[in-house]
Parts: structure tokens; sequence; C-alpha cells
DNA sequence: ATTTTATTATGTAATCTTTACGCAAAGTAA
DNA sequence: TTACTTTGCGTAAAGATTACATAATAAAAT
């Protein structure tokens, strides 16, 4: 029901006209391609890298380029995401989110497009590859360069996004083997926010948390003292997430 | 350049043949109509609101819908999300952010239009609306119904992100007068967390971020001792935000 | 005028969290 | 054996959070 409290009646009119043929309507839009594009990073030997093809635009030749494609005509903006990154490297056991959408007039050369950006984090050496086309491989995300496309920038605001999120959701998890060292676990934090951490203190956050299951396994062939290895109790932390309330900026 | 480590020359093959018209190619993409949606956020008598319009579609006659309009062909997103909030309410001093993009096929009627939503907050009495076309008004969050499209969705999302953003952002302060009381800070935050808080905690969390000056004036006309009034330091906190390092979930 | 009521302002003690370190134990390499 | 690196565990000080107590101030009721 109305607020009327707020309510104006005196200037406040209806709509002039109630407009029946809604059809009619979208058709008279202008209307813009979509596409969407996928920022996947991974993390391998310490490094922190992203997924990229090389571009097959003339004007962008030897550039880099995100995973995307256009989105389909009946397709959901998730479902799209999904496909693109199935279609290009054969994976389909990942998370995606969308972080931003990005509508430059000027982004394209051939003319405006739109593009959706979905994130998502995968543990390089559990998902092989199963596609190579147009060079398909990991960039450290450091030494990125010759970007295609907006695409920099694209990769720059799903590294912000992941930098917020994994502080506050256990996103790492995917980023490393299913067994993993503690020292590792810290090796992620600090690639990814960049900075150095306590080991004794990041160890002992980790701990009071009480979602890392120890396995009572080691680490092997490491040259020095092997690590236990843990991993991540998911169950628990659906059932005890924090919920968040604490004011603080 | 490219990080030959995780390049697999046997498997990897460049693009096809590289594209040189990307007018056509671009022009051989399906397009859809895009809109932005403003979601609005007010705070008045304790009550969060959400600035809504009356449906011009026969459909949804008499339901409630956003304040959107079709993304223009040149116009930038952020471009477009503040015409549409100054040609709706006539304000143009308020501050919107992107919050999600709506893709759903089948949420409008007429068609496939994608909808980018934008949020923003704003003290409703310093606001004053300058056009009340089709019946436009503040409604309380708590009791919307009949709302029309996907915009119960909409609203939902962008009060998640409110939530979320409140607790680490001072946008709490753009919802207030310029000078408060630290109990209407307190009933700002206690309506949008929907959480009751412990006056004498929030206040000292409050002050130990040492972000409000207090003006050493007074509320009036209130029915019992006034309250301080402060105002929020906004070049302090530009210089001494939170850097936000702190695991936690 | 005095009392009652509502609300502001301030304080304090107990608990939990974070930070900055110290040091022994377990492997590897010289 | 000895030096070196890294893991694992521990502890004390500082800081933040929580729960609750009490005095002061203004308005309204008696």
């Amino acid at each position: 029901m109305p607020n009327t409290a707020t309510l104006n009646p005196a200037k406040s009119k209806p709509p002039e006209k109630l407009i029946i043929d809604t059809g009619a309507l979208v058709a008279s839009y202008p209307a813009v391609p979509i596409t969407i594009d996928c920022v996947i990073f991974g993390f391998e030997e310490n490094v922190l890298k992203v997924l990229l093809i090389r571009s097959d635009l003339k004007c962008y030749e030897g550039k880099w380029s995100l995973l995307g494609d256009i989105l389909g005509e009946t397709e959901q903006l998730d479902e799209a995401a999904y496909r693109v990154l199935l279609q290009r490297t054969g994976m389909n056991d990942v998370f995606l989110q969308q972080v931003k959408t990005f509508g430059n007039p000027g982004r394209h050369p051939g003319g405006r497009v739109i593009t959706v950006a979905y994130c998502s984090l995968l543990n390089i050496r559990h998902h092989e590859l199963k596609i190579y086309d147009n060079e398909l491989h990991w960039h450290a995300l450091k030494t990125l360069e010759n970007m295609a496309f907006d695409h920099q920038e694209v990769i720059d605001e799903c590294y912000k996004w992941l930098q917020k999120r994994i502080q506050e959701h256990p996103l790492a998890f995917n980023l490393l083997p299913e067994k993993f060292s503690l020292r590792e676990l810290q090796n992620l934090y600090e690639a990814i926010l960049g900075v150095e951490m306590d080991r004794r203190n990041f160890r002992k956050k980790f701990f009071s948390m009480d979602f890392l299951i120890d396995l009572d396994e080691y680490e092997e062939n490491v040259p020095h003292r092997p690590g236990k290895l843990y991993k991540f109790n998911f169950e628990k932390y659906e059932l005890n997430k924090k919920k968040w309330i604490g004011i603080d900026f």
C-alpha cells in the first residue's frame, strides 16, 4: 500500500496513459550487444595468475583478452558465464560470481558492446585445461600487459573484489589443493593481499576459527621440516559462519 | 609477455583468422535493450524508505516500479543513472553506485530487457523532491508490496548491499541531517541492520573511530534532555580510513 | 516547588582478540 | 656434528568488545 504520509496528491500525477503493447515498447528501445567476460584467477608456485586468450581481432593483434562470448538470446547471465568457461576451458566444476558491468560506449572498436564481468578462482593443478585454442594459458597477474579492450580495467576491478572477498569468505580454499599446509595458505593470502603476515598469528587466527581439519599427514619432498596438512571444513563453515555485524571503517 | 611456463605450444593454436571488420562483427551480434534502475534509499522518522513510482504499463497497473529508463545510445552507465535520478526527482547532488545487473530473459513482459541497478542513499529532508510524476514518493521498505517486474528482487539485493556497505563505509551520514545526535545515528544503524545495539557501546565505538566533530550544540524541541549534535569529519576519514586487512569469516 | 519520567552522558570490570615476540623440535645440507 | 631453515607451540602486553551501573539534565506531572 502507498505510504500516504509522503504522497503529495496536489503535485502527484498518475501515469498519463497506460501502455498496453509492451512488445512494441521494448521493440522501440535501442539495443546493445551484451557479452560475458570471465576473470578466472588461479594460484601456482606462489603466484596469482589469470587465464587469458589471444584476441582474434586484427586491431588487437598479439594482445590478450579475457574469456568471453556474446550472451545468447534466451540465456541467463549466470548461465552464459558457465557456458563461456566450459567452451573455452572444458571446465564445468567452478563457482562463478557476477562482479560488475562495463558499459563505456567506446570500449569495443566495432561499436557499443556492454560486458558483464564474472569472476572465479580455481586450483590450477586440479583443473587441467582441456582446450588450448587461441593460446589459452595462465598469466601472472603482476606482469600483465598488452590487454585488449578495457580488459585491464575489468581485471583490476575483479582483483579488488577478490582482495575484499577473500578476507570475508573461504574462497582461498578453491585455489589450493584439497590438502594444504598452513604455509601454503598463508602464502596465498600474502600473494593476494600483497602484505606480509606473522606466521604464528596467522596460524592462531585460523585455528581459532576452527574450520581446519587436521589430517595427521605431512608435506613430502620439501627441503625442510615438513608441515602438517589440513583441509577446510566446508560443512562446519556453512553452519557456523559469521553473521557480520561489526561497524568498522 | 606471455608466461611461457604454462603455455602449451603443442596443444595451443593461435586464432584461426584475425577479424578485420569489427563493425560487421558487432553488427552481427544479437542486441538487447538496456535499462538503468535506481534504488534510492531514504531515512525518515526512524523508517528506512525507498523511492518508487507507479508503473505505466497496463499489465502492471497499480503496481510500483523503480526509477528507471532506457540507456541512451552513447551514454555511460553511471551517466545514465544520474540522468534518471535527475529527470525523475530533480535531484543532482547524490552519489550513486552500481550494484548488480539483472538479466533474466523473462523479467520484462515486452521481451528481453537487461537492467543495471544503481543504489543511493539520501536524507529525505535535505533532498526535496521537485517532480512528482507517476505518484513518485517514499515507501517504507518493510511493507513493500505490489512491485512491478523483478523490482522486489532488485530492491532486496540492493538492501543486502546497503547492510554490508554501511558497516564498512560512512554511508549513514548521507541519510542523516548534517548535524545529528548519537541517538539518531544509532537509530539509523538499528533500522538498516535490523538489530538492537547497546547505547553506551555504540557511542564508545564511534568516539574511538574519532571521525565525529563535537559541535557543542544541542538538539532542540525534543521532549527530554537534548543530546549533543555532531557532524562527520569526511576529510579526516579520507586520510585515515581503514586499510582493511582482517581475515574473518 | 517538588517529584516523576525519559533520556543523555560517562564509567568500569571482565572477556575476548590482536599484536609482537621467544624458543624448542624436526628436517636438510655442509 | 654443526649450521641453517622451517614448523609448531607459547606467552605477555595492548587493544577491542561486551555487559552492566550510575549520575546528570531537561520536560512534564503532581
